[in-house]
DNA sequence: TCCGGATATTTCGTACACGAAACATCCGTG
DNA sequence: CACGGATGTTTCGTGTACGAAATATCCGGA
């Protein structure tokens, strides 16, 4: 079972992670409101613009770009083929695998649209100064490190597969 | 309309944002992870253990604590009623509002789950030095208040109500 | 006291989001 | 060629998540 953390968290500790779910928070809901003044939704907003800079895309290249299971993607993409946004096209070399690809509607509201998605966090991020940005994305980095290698040890030892010599992050 | 951003985004900055993503949405997966193996979802789990260390709560203050809306809350207490988990008690001297309250059962699974949700993250947070935590609070919090005062922005516009002095956030 | 605005909760409709299972197709090996 | 495992997509069931509207209750004046 999960060792049990006493509570004797520091201050900092909360406020950070206070501060990281405000910020993804928020910046979804910008996105969102952003989307909805072009009658979108956050992630069909985010598909069109990957599919502007990218091209056609397969359902799961997609689904892996923006961090979402098939199953929802394609439910995404029903969607947004009822509004007329994209169309699906069948690969005719690997019969298996769809194409994603713009409509005409699709590619006008693309370029209408002038932002990324998390444009508000990205131009926060801009204005700090490049000492802290680097400094910010070392320590980030570091704390990374440390999730992915716990996360490693759980499914490991979930799948009684002790794996060994996968780097430890040892300060 | 929203400026429109040029795409010369220090590398930095998309290597902050693909982090602070990759954190939070892993601290959801493996809290739902760790909820699932008592039979709950992560949204329930994180009402178990706020309600084991409060006590009871009206229906709104849960929902301003987990940051979700009113009506989202309703759907989850209502699930985790039906699985006899907490009970809707009717406050007396406010008959508008509804506290919720562990059951037995509620209880004993809250005492039987010795983890805070999120706590991969902070665990991980706590292994970083003094100074980088204070360095990475001291950031964020600029990030945040940029943002804050960005969102701000927009909203005394949407609402055409244009606040003066609101500091501008010129880079 | 009566009423209109404020506050607390629920209902409703829509859109994610996920995992498991179904389905179709591909591909390497015998 | 056949077939069994791998891969790509969809279907299905459940659980969030949100905003707008409905409902119930409270409260401060006229």
């Amino acid at each position: 079972m999960a060792a049990s953390l006493p509570p004797d968290t520091k201050p900092e500790v909360d406020a950070i992670v206070e501060t990281i779910i405000y910020l993804y928070t928020e910046s979804r809901r910008l996105t969102k409101g952003l989307a909805a003044q072009f009658g979108l939704t956050g992630p069909q907003l985010t598909v069109i613009k990957l599919l502007e800079e990218l091209g056609d895309l397969s359902l799961s290249s997609l689904s892996e770009r923006i961090r979402a299971q098939n199953s929802t993607v394609t439910g995404i993409i029903d969607r947004m083929e009822r509004e007329g946004l994209v169309k699906r096209e069948r690969s005719t070399t690997d019969r298996r695998v769809v194409y994603i690809r713009l409509s005409e509607k699709g590619q006008k509201l693309a370029r209408e649209i002038q932002v990324e998605p998390m444009e508000i966090f990205r131009s926060a991020l801009t204005d700090l100064s490049q000492s802290d940005l680097e400094h910010l994305l070392r320590i980030l980095a570091k704390l990374q490190k440390r999730v992915v290698s716990h996360v490693e040890g759980r499914v490991s030892e979930a799948m009684g597969a002790p794996r060994v010599g996968e780097e430890e992050d040892k300060p």
